[in-house]
DNA sequence: AAAAAAAAGCCAGCCATAAGGTTTTTTTGT
DNA sequence: ACAAAAAAACCTTATGGCTGGCTTTTTTTT
């Protein structure tokens, strides 16, 4: 228990934040296969020779981005929303349609074809889908009272936003995404209902 | 006037031809980064100059394959199905979940943030997604009997599709995803019929 | 003295260009 | 009309400029 250890400790935790930050800011902007170690060091302001020392190879640092991404995502639980309506359109709004998520994607298709960073991060994504199959069976209640309905419901409506986040770019407004969003939740949501119970 | 093509065009077009499909096979087996000039190259059994000759620059082997996959993807049309639910099925089976289909979409995740490359193909793209609402309103009705109906579904619905291919390498199954594209179906179909005249 | 950060060097691979040879097409001269 | 000449197209090989990630060495900080 020395403090002055922490002290290191802590400002090594920052760097290592920093750093990861400016990964998923340039996996948003300019995709993974730009995200090299210069831009990062550049957009961190850090040396390139310490981003290395932190992450000593590239797939330690997409792997720690990805860490970073998984957690912050999770955390992001948010109030207590008023409608099924009201929390899909939110889920649409404060968490796939955004940087940080768009940088996940960025991983998750490179991941496709570069099979070692796919096995160095499938164990956490695959803890990650559990954990937000568990959050859905917290919040949401199936009409048909199957548990299983509610996870393939939420997980059918996260493979549909996700795959409007890749048609967005050409001849589809942002406006007629939301469109789809809205059309979507009218589907789904009477199959739903929100947990009062905590 | 001469009545037999030219041996040299018929040369060149089956080697640009060759070189396309050589392009398809490696976005679909290593991803858009991965897919270099020597790649394609030893692919098509061609030598990098040769792929250059055909091809100025990168983005002009890539436009041209673009091309290619649209009008690929277009022009099978199939035998009329017997239900909604059936060619709902047939359009993921045969269509989306296919190596084509998934170095389309490395194109197209690539464009988002290569603008140059958006820019070339943006327009072709577009006539596309046309072409395929086109598509749509020939062979389905919606039960609503408003045509946008029509165009939104069968589009959330490919945007779903869409969206299983990310999700695919992790912790998902292929029997989990086709049951997913079922369930999307029943949800789906009901709204739907085919039409019959012709 | 040890950890953190920066700097320098290395090799591999990328795209692009250029030079050379062969084959096909077009133009020219008679 | 037709053979010779010129031009164009096709393909190969070689080269160059550049940037990537990784390693090693030097400087700074604590």
């Amino acid at each position: 228990m020395n403090l002055e250890v922490g002290v290191q400790q802590a400002k090594s935790a920052r760097a290592r934040a920093a750093i990861c930050n400016a990964t998923i800011a340039s996996l948003a902007e300019v995709g993974y296969a730009e995200t090299s170690l210069n831009r990062v060091a550049a957009i961190a302001d850090f040396s390139k020779g310490a981003v290395q020392h932190h992450f000593p190879t590239k797939e330690d640092l997409i792997a720690a981005t990805v860490d970073a991404l998984l957690l912050r995502t999770v955390q992001s639980r948010t109030a207590k929303p008023k409608s099924v309506e009201a929390a899909l359109l939110n889920a649409w709004q404060r968490f796939i349609n955004t940087p940080a998520y768009r940088a996940l994607m960025e991983v998750l298709n490179a991941a496709r074809t570069d099979l070692a960073l796919r096995a160095r991060i499938s164990a956490d994504l695959v803890d990650w889908g559990q954990k937000l199959d568990q959050q859905s069976l917290t919040s949401y209640r199936a009409v048909s009272g199957d548990a299983d309905d509610v996870v393939m419901l939420l997980n059918m409506t996260r493979s549909f936003m996700r795959g409007l986040l890749i048609q967005e770019q050409y001849g589809v407004s942002a406006a007629a995404t939301v469109d789809y969003v809205r059309k979507w939740i009218e589907l789904i949501a009477p199959l739903l209902e929100l947990k009062e119970d905590e």
